[in-house]
RNA sequence: CGGGGUGUAGCUCAGGUGGCAGAGCGUCGGCUUUGGGAGCCGAAGGUCGCAGGUUCAAGUCCUGCCACCCCGACCA
């Protein structure tokens, strides 16, 4: 492809109000078009990328035995109306209506369709079991689109779902998948995490994630280099501390007057925060209010909060509620004092811990140096406690390494929570008429390459890895109304066609500088300077991933380059 | 959904106290240049997010709306 003539633009400014690295590289390199917030469209570069992935993780799908298949995006609201998510997904939902007002929405996920289809084909257990897959854009209002491909709301994922006659066959569907999955993140050169999951409300018995450590990841997984273990931060269970060996002190009052924050608090008496009470008081929808007890140098998790109350309609108590409930202000609420009606729990890491410092719902005002036993006593206790980076690895006890990723895939055994509201009943060997199994597995395809960009970038530009870069080669004609340099490069990119490289040449009218910059910008991994050095029969060979340039007889790159891009493709 | 911010040329932005719509980059034409975003000359390019209001006069002041970005809670 000629440069002169691809529909490829980049920008020379930087993209403004733009946070993360990817979103930055994929807009300012011209891969992205932006239509709305969480809309994007791909240009012909970005589209073969975008395709690069897609084979990658269509190879592996096929080799694990999954069949591709098309499913609708405009689905009808009937089907979704059976499983209850037609309400239950919320506002997330695309809807619209047709001329005759019946319902639809835009297909965010494809649980009910397939099990639809598969519901009216298979009867008996000699047509399981089954995987099928689809790569096809989805739907979905997010609050909160972001980071350009990140979390869009329209955006491009291989979902695939299993179905089994029974629990043992489907953990082996199940296991197909992670298996495929690995590979596949493997063949991308994405460096990503397996992480236990959360069911959460979606149930059945296992999940995994496919993490890839970014720093503009929305995911926490906790992860240990000594045994393997690695969990979503949610999921990962810190139990109570041994108890403090510490000489007891007397209890005392001291006055606080304004100081709020446990930051403030610790200055202000001198004291670690992890020697005071952290108390946060939550209203949960349709019970009492509840105050959660936390040790002052680690934060609520929420997602265990939520696991644990059974219910996500809960919220932090406004300054109005603490004042009428607790008659205090946020900063002074503490164990004392404490009225009827308010529900308390301990976290576990306040279980032991000597001469701690605890607000007494009274403004102004706290005590230091109280004790468990002596002037208090434990209520219930929970793990709540958000995983930080050294906490103990629930499976050997090392200190975990805590990270931020990109989930890039989630795998899940569902069981029969579609199948059986459904009714997508086969008839067993027995005679007697089942729910099938299912698993769910999904790729977000458009988000891969906006982490393939966090994991492949310097402060020039993109480094694509090469199985998956718009084009495996870029000859730079870097002064195209040179006669000798142009016919060189000509002659050049017949041959790399020839010889099967996936080429564009720049052979622009561009000033040596900017050609440079826009090379390093798009991330092309091997490139062919031919500038001065023709006169000697020499270009230059450049590698855009390891910075190494190198001269070569002209006669010889083209043949040299070929064998590096087939030992990248291995 | 809560909190914060921004909307002016294709892009990045400037336009105190109301008074002719601006710059750099990009684009087009011409000349010169060609190993790290070149130089000179000339030109085109605007619904100042939208609607309403105040005023002799609104990019600027007031009201409402919309869009986009960022921080937090949820998802591939």
């Amino acid at each position: 492809m000629r440069w002169s003539r691809y529909f490829l633009y980049t920008e020379k400014e930087e993209p403004a109000e733009v946070e993360a690295v990817s979103h930055k590289y994929l807009l300012k390199g011209g891969f992205i078009k932006q239509v709305s917030a969480g809309v994007y469209e791909f240009t012909p570069a970005g589209f073969k990328v975008l395709r690069k992935v897609e084979e990658i993780i269509r190879k592996e799908m096929d080799r694990s035995g999954a069949q591709e298949l098309l499913l609708s995006v405009l689905n009808p609201a009937e089907l979704w109306k059976e499983t209850g998510r037609w309400d239950s997904y919320g506002s997330e939902l695309f809807k619209l209506k047709d001329r005759k007002g019946r319902e639809y929405c835009l297909g965010p996920t494809h649980e009910e369709e397939i099990t639809d289809l598969v519901r009216r084909v298979i009867k008996s257990y000699r047509q399981l079991p089954v995987i099928l897959y689809q790569i096809q854009v989805k739907f979905r209002d997010e609050k909160r689109p972001r980071f350009g491909l990140i979390r869009g709301r329209e955006f491009i994922m291989k979902d695939a779902y299993s179905f089994d006659a029974d629990e043992m066959s489907a953990m082996l569907s199940y296991e197909s998948m992670k298996f495929a999955y690995d590979r596949i993140f493997k063949k991308l050169r994405l460096k990503v995490i397996i992480a236990e999951a959360s069911v959460g409300q979606i149930g059945g018995s296992q999940s995994h994630e496919f993490i890839a450590l970014t720093d503009y990841g929305e995911a926490k997984v906790g992860y240990c280099e000594s045994c393997g273990y690695a969990a979503n931060a949610e999921i990962i269970n810190l139990p109570k501390p041994q108890i403090q060996q510490e000489e007891e002190k007397p209890l005392q009052k001291v006055s606080t007057p304004g100081v709020e924050t446990i930051k403030e608090l610790s200055d202000f008496l001198n004291v670690p925060a992890s020697k005071i009470l952290k108390s946060v008081l939550y209203m949960v929808e349709g019970k009492k209010p509840l105050l959660v007890l936390i040790r002052g140098d680690r934060e609520i998790d929420e997602n265990k909060l939520e696991a644990l109350l059974g219910t996500e309609n809960f919220r932090l108590a406004t300054d109005e509620e603490v004042e009428s409930l607790l008659g205090t202000k946020k900063g002074f609420i503490g164990i004392f004092n404490l009225p009827e009606g308010v529900e308390v729990l301990w976290d576990n890491s306040l279980f032991g811990v000597k001469n701690l410092v605890v607000a007494l719902n009274e403004p102004d005002w706290h005590y230091i140096n109280a004790n468990p036993e002596r002037d208090f006593t434990y209520g219930k206790f929970a793990d709540l406690s958000q995983v930080e980076e050294g906490d103990a690895c629930p499976k050997c006890q090392s200190p975990l390494r805590v990270e931020k990723g990109l989930e890039l895939g989630h795998i899940f055994l569902l069981g029969t929570r579609y199948s059986e509201p459904m009714k997508a009943y086969f008839t067993d060997r027995d005679g007697k008429e089942k729910p099938i199994i299912m698993g769910c597995y999904g790729i977000g395809v458009s988000r891969i390459i906006s982490a393939l960009v966090e994991q492949y970038h310097d402060d020039k530009g993109i480094k694509w890895p090469v199985p998956v870069a718009p084009f495996e080669l870029l000859i730079t004609c870097l002064n195209v109304s040179d006669q000798e340099q142009a016919q060189v490069s000509e002659k050049l990119y017949l041959e790399a066609t020839e010889k099967g490289i996936d080429t564009l040449y720049d052979d622009r009218e561009e000033s040596a500088g900017s050609k440079f910059a826009d090379a390093d910008l798009v991330g092309i991994p091997y490139r062919i300077v031919v500038g001065r050095k023709v006169k000697e029969g020499k270009v230059e060979i450049q590698n855009r991933l390891s910075g190494e340039r190198w001269d070569l007889p002209l006669e010889e790159s083209i043949d040299r380059v070929k064998e590096l891009i087939n030992k990248d493709k291995q």
